[in-house]
DNA sequence: CTGGTTGCAAAACGTTTGCAACTCT
DNA sequence: AGAGTTGCAAACGTTTTGCAACCAG
């Protein structure tokens, strides 16, 4: 399993570097982490990485196809293994909460845009946005219900 | 119309500037601009702002509901009028194309979150991801069918 | 050995903030 | 007059890049 991360470099004409290895390592046990933790991951773990070379590996495993990653609100984008990119998120934009839900969601969706422009959605890849229903009740009580 | 802005500031203790007339000008003359294209839009148009006024000005205008934002890949959001913010991005990750659907797309999924969660879904904020039929089938030549 | 890789420092990018000058009402 | 607004410059968080030292194959 990690034999595919060295077959796959050797693959490439790479090199199967501690960092990558660490790299990789630290976003299967975080799941879902920022560059940043991801650097901190690695060093708890005892290895030694810079953040440049995090940004680096990263892009280089999700080439690989052993990485993805999800945009979630407005900062920096957290890191998966591939294994577990298989659900939707959802943003709320008032308060910051984020659910997880099945990617069957957007079944349909993937569907409609296959079949009329061989278009394939990464259904995963951006958080949903929109309002949880507490925070869309304080807005309209802010707001007012007539503007 | 350029009045509801005026009495919308007056409604809540802000002023009608000659700045955030001409931001709400600009984003309706160019429907989809960036931050750094509407200084330049409104500095086209023989007025005067700096990118600090109109980041601020977009944050009221957002707030009085006559201008919304949609984030499209990782660069700068786009901001247009309220009136045409009805649609859905669909984004290309492979070539960065940006296609427009209906915001129907999307009602199905809406009406779920919602009788799920009460959850509103903004089906335009942010754009979906994905490859096109052009940049799939590049791809799966580049990777060869097997891995 | 040698080309791929690393890490630092610095730049780039988009956005926010402190503060003094200014202007709408 | 006075509170709201502007613009500069500087800080901010995230990501990228130039370059010299380094190390896997």
């Amino acid at each position: 399993m990690s034999d595919a991360l060295a077959s796959q470099l050797r693959r490439r004409g790479m090199r199967l570097t501690a960092q990558r290895r660490q790299v990789l390592d630290a976003v299967r046990a975080t799941r879902h982490a920022t560059p940043e933790q991801i650097v901190e991951a690695v060093r708890s773990a005892g290895g030694s990485s810079s953040l440049t070379t995090v940004y680096r590996s990263l892009e280089v495993l999700e080439a690989l196809g052993l990485v993805r990653h999800v945009h979630i609100g407005h900062g920096a984008p957290t890191y998966h293994p591939a294994e577990h990119y298989d659900h939707v998120h959802v943003r709320c934009n008032g308060c910051g909460r984020v659910e997880s839900v099945s990617a069957d969601l957007l079944a349909e969706v993937a569907r409609a845009l296959y079949d009329a422009d061989g278009f394939r959605l990464d259904a995963g890849h951006v958080a949903l946005a929109g309002l949880c229903a507490e925070c869309a009740d304080t807005k309209e009580r802010t707001d007012g219900p007539t503007g």
